[in-house]
DNA sequence: CTCTTGACGCCGG
DNA sequence: TCCGGCGCCAAGA
């Protein structure tokens, strides 16, 4: 289609298509993305998951201290947990060192 | 065009 | 370690 009436815009497929490629078990913080991207910063990755996230496996993303996106931290740890990946003691965040996925 | 909101990150205390 | 505040950026009204 020749002009996209795009929904999500250029800079959201981008972010919706990292996102989708996080291998199961495997986590990345929204700066991370912001890294790979190069541009937008962790708000901006923040705010294509709010809005478009519903596409992609949006619990494979965590926030800077391992701890899932607020409003949806149950939900995301949930699926976390069931797909293997090390949490901390607490239970409650993600052991970034041992899930954090390596980006191409 | 400006203003506000929000699935964030970092620094200081 | 935990709590609060400031900064940054995209999207919506």
């Amino acid at each position: 289609m020749a002009g996209s009436t795009g929904q999500p815009s250029e800079y959201a497929e981008r972010v919706l298509d990292l996102v989708a490629r996080i291998p199961p078990g495997r986590v990345l913080t929204y700066g991370d993305i912001a890294e790979v991207l190069e541009s937008g910063g962790p708000r901006g990755a923040g705010t294509v998951l709010a809005r478009y996230g519903g596409g992609v496996s949006w619990w494979r993303v965590v926030r800077a201290d391992g701890r899932p996106a607020s409003g949806h931290e149950r939900a995301a740890l949930e699926r976390l947990v069931e797909e293997g990946v090390a949490l901390r003691p607490d239970g409650v965040r993600v052991d970034l060192a041992r899930a954090r996925w390596a980006p191409p």
